[in-house]
DNA sequence: ATGAAAGCGCTAACAG
DNA sequence: CTGTTAGCGCTTTCAT
């Protein structure tokens, strides 16, 4: 009794009630079932045991656990799982839950045998978690595992192809798009886009919004360079296309990653950022992007609000209120540092 | 019946048994209570039903629910805290056991307030995680939060000073020894210290590593320069103490990202890396050390081991073994890359 | 307005 | 060897 925490039977007995009155004190049902003076002995009680319901016997009787599941690949190892977790979680604190994480590792999602990831599913609802958050590190369209479907659930960063789950995801096209523009406004007409690979969707958006830009200014797209996600990917790839009269005044990369790798190169080929190169990054990746000198103009990605509003959605869900919403493309929003500038005279095409 | 899970009833019905029958069988409990016929058509009965035990259940009988708690500061933004984690699920998972993280902010821990984190651990014990485990992003010594004490509990990467929980942590100051030696190995003889705050152990303990190998090789420190953590920092301390005749050979920069603007600021002020001058990170930062260029030479913080030795422990205590062990100092592993080399000709003092 | 009783799914002690 | 029973802590009818 006095080693373990108080029951609703401690509470009812020190205020002279049953335990179905504690119950209905506790949960706001009391309206028109308790008297007013049996309340007050109640709350009074409980504050006096430090009371709170257990949330085991609460789960078994409603069959509810006030848990919200995150699958994910390689939480381990991305700067921005953090960030996409942490507002699942302010979601979720907000309205009194708690999110469980599953880490399946780095080549989750990826063929159509989507062994491991449909096994940490089964394993999050056999815990009985009330809805599921599938979470990716970069913008992908994926196969929904099966088991998703059998209760609220949510994608953040990822979509399915046949749009059967609210898909919460940036707007990477008009991100990009806008990031173009900036470097248009700038006076540039010289603008390359580098970096990425094959594997994910983020290029191809981003490629997009930059056609769009380009067109829009009346300028003619340079043909992209792949290059890859990391710095030393930027920093093969500027060697080769920073070189020669016709080199570009501005660069667009991929990430914040490949855009490092472009500020290495530029300095050891005498080029000065910004006034002899401009250099946009995109992801506002946090321990780079404000730390490189100079620092990054960059174009962030949401990754808070994508797990928040994700989280959001499937609590809503949760609390019986049809579905609001299918899903939202949340706006990219631009940082900028001083790696971009006016174009340098006598560039002008 | 279809739609919802089956019980341990419906299985004892299928197998014509008593449901504590069947609850032996799947705890492993049968042994000489159980016919082997009536054991055999249990499991029969559990596979066709394809019946699992529902954890709620288990959870409130035993008062046990299998998760631990991680409490921990700014997982949002540190590119550590994932491989922290992935160590803790990873003894956990192969135990049965999952993990719920509370993530409680970058100043969490800081002032003699401690209530932050003081109402995340209640929230998970109110919960009833079965354990805890404190972590945070670099190494740092604090006072243990008073609820930490009423259960199983471990810190990882930080300890605190009174010794009350096991601690694990990395050996800073070995590895930073062990560092320097590969540096004076090469034959360098002015080897600078860089980087790092006031605000956390580490910057001491590797401080001592590296004078211990300094005065061991019969070499005298250089006055470490205090410059904080981040990539302009590295590059803005480099412009000032690369300068002169008697720059040092070999740079030991407090983490990756001030060992990166090291190698900028080398790049901009004409020094080759390695020939002119090797620099030597601490951490292996993913997408940072083995991508810059050169890659990063760097001594690896055991992220993953130390939080999979604190889940291993307090699982341990948890299955009742008396804690063999009061923690442990995990040693750091030295990753070589392209950073360092030789010292070069005509700098022998 | 109040309390008694049933039961969520499970396990452990005990009687047959 | 087996089945019955009692409860873990809670909520929600249903009588009173």
């Amino acid at each position: 009794m006095s080693t373990s925490r108080p029951t609703a039977r401690d509470v009812a007995q020190r205020a002279g009630v049953s335990r179905s009155a504690v119950s209905m004190v506790m949960n706001g049902t009391a309206a028109g079932n308790v008297s007013a003076a049996a309340q007050e002995r109640i709350r009074e009680a409980a504050r006096a045991l430090d009371y709170r319901p257990d949330p085991l016997g609460v789960s078994l009787r409603q069959q509810r656990t006030g848990i919200i599941g995150i699958v994910t690949d390689e939480i381990a190892s991305s700067p921005f799982a953090g960030k996409l977790i942490s507002g699942v979680n302010s979601a979720a604190a907000d309205r009194g839950y708690l999110s469980i994480i599953s880490d399946i590792g780095q080549t989750a999602f990826a063929g159509p045998g989507t062994v491991r990831e449909e096994h940490a599913i089964r394993q999050l609802i056999r815990r009985r978690v009330d809805a599921l958050i599938l979470a990716t590190n970069g913008l992908r369209t994926l196969r929904v595992p099966k088991p998703l479907l059998t209760l609220p659930a949510a994608m953040a960063n990822c979509r399915d192809a046949e749009g059967l789950l609210a898909a919460f995801i940036a707007d990477e096209r008009e991100g990009a798009q806008r990031a173009t523009e900036h470097l248009t406004a700038l006076g540039h007409r010289r603008i390359l886009f580098i970096g990425g690979g094959d594997d994910e969707d983020a290029i191809p958006a981003r490629l997009a919004g930059y056609h769009a830009a380009m067109t829009t200014a009346g300028l003619e797209s340079l043909p992209p360079v792949s290059a890859g996600w990391e710095i030393n990917d930027g920093f093969t790839a500027a060697q080769v296309v920073l070189t020669g009269t016709e080199r570009p005044t501005a660069v667009f990369a991929a990430n914040d990653r490949v855009a490092t790798g472009v500020l290495l190169a530029a300095g050891g080929l005498g080029l000065r950022v910004p006034q002899d190169l401009s250099i946009l990054g995109f992801d506002d990746q946090p321990h780079l992007a404000e730390a490189t000198v100079p620092g990054l103009s960059t174009m962030g990605l949401p990754h808070f609000d994508m797990g928040r509003q994700a989280a959001e959605h499937v609590l809503n869900l949760l609390d019986g209120q049809e579905s609001t919403t299918n899903g939202a493309m949340i706006h990219c929003h631009l940082t900028l540092r001083e790696s971009t500038g006016p174009a340098p005279a006598g560039f002008n095409c």
